[in-house]
DNA sequence: TCCGCCAGGTTGACAGCGTCTACTGAATGC
DNA sequence: GCATTCAGTAGACGCTGTCAACCTGGCGGA
């Protein structure tokens, strides 16, 4: 038997709404459904929430916060490759395991930004925690001449690490005979070209952990 | 004064669904509103399409199609890597010029690919292209002990280059302060590193193009 | 020539959606 | 004790995709 919920309604709302999208993506974010949920009128979140926007807004920041938080609860390490390493690591693992919610962050169409300052602010959090650690770990130079080397390292390795669960948790990827084990291996490989990529493992030498 | 459209309806809505799309996002996209533009009544459309799926299905094949067809249509090198770059370039190529295609084809959720086997044969084409190319490149060996190393590293790279554009291209980075330039910087340095994750590109000899 | 079929168009209806406005009742401040 | 404000309700509007019934012009066969 369930304990009746004594929250604020807005409190409410907002979990229902992060439940929802948690299990069946945002496009079946209802507004009516969740209001009907919570045994409420399907005006009553319009008392807490001025759009749907505004609600999903607060899911996203929230999303965000638990983003960032799993990442700062990654293994630490004193060596700077291999604490990155472990952030890449949380990374894909929190991807692959809250596969709507990442989606929801970083390929759905967000509301404006400028309307919400929250959610700006709980993202923003998120890409810092990697450029942060970035920046004291010895890179293998370009000599390309960017006057932001951590910032643009930081966008690659981000963007090495977004497309691959990106890819594996896409609906093309159900285009392509991937097993589980595949994209397991296909994620190994990836943070091995990654560490490659950065100068911290050679290809000779690596026939093991990066 | 324009031309009127003799086509058969159904390739005119598809036509028109393709253009609400690149213009303003498949969320945009409405069965009514087109036939309305098309001046014909809102149910004509289902007499071509069972449902709005079927539109959306025949629009991301479609969109595969070009994509494709942009990448092979690249400059082409006999040497390998160079080849391979080539169609890096093109590939961020199609990506950053029409962003909304790229997305409705990679960051959405679409129709169910049992019930639309021509937009699974457009979808699996692209990844062949990358792939096939793939296949004839000494890249340095991992020894990881994967069995389809062309696979999985034809896996890493799609997965590096959607990424980069992928999140150039999302809300999330209008979080960020990234002025076009730097956007360019990115995906310079990304290619570059790309180039050093497969064993074209030593850090020390690097200051121009891969 | 007439009949029937049928592909391709029409109109009308339905439920669900987000959102606007108006109303109600309870709590709060002066 | 009255006014104000807050939280929730109720109904309506216009939008959506979809189902159903109806109409119509052209074609094939008798």
């Amino acid at each position: 038997m369930a304990k009746p919920d004594t929250r604020p309604l807005k409190d409410q709302v907002v979990s229902e709404a992060f439940k929802v999208i948690a299990e069946a993506g945002v496009e079946a974010l209802s507004l009516r459904a969740i209001a009907k949920r919570l045994g409420v009128s399907h005006q009553a979140p319009y008392k807490h929430f001025a759009s749907r926007d505004h609600i999903l807004a607060e899911v996203v920041a929230r999303s965000f916060e638990s983003f960032a938080t799993h990442l700062e609860a990654r293994p630490r390490s004193e060596n700077g490759f291999e604490d990155l390493g472990f952030m890449g690591r949380a990374y894909l693992e929190f991807a692959m395991t809250h596969p709507l919610q990442y989606r929801l962050m970083f390929n759905t169409a967000l509301p404006d930004i400028d309307d919400h300052p929250k959610m700006l602010a709980k993202s923003q959090r998120s890409f810092s925690i990697l450029h942060d650690r970035l920046q004291t770990i010895p890179l293998s130079d370009l000599r390309d001449g960017l006057d932001q080397p951590a910032k643009h390292d930081a966008m690659f390795i981000w963007a090495t690490l977004h497309g691959c669960c990106s890819i594996l948790n896409s609906d093309v990827a159900k285009t392509l005979p991937l097993t589980d084990q595949d994209k397991a291996d296909t994620m190994d490989r990836m943070m091995r070209r990654l560490s490659m990529a950065l100068g911290a493992l050679d290809a000779e030498s690596s026939n093991g952990k990066a």
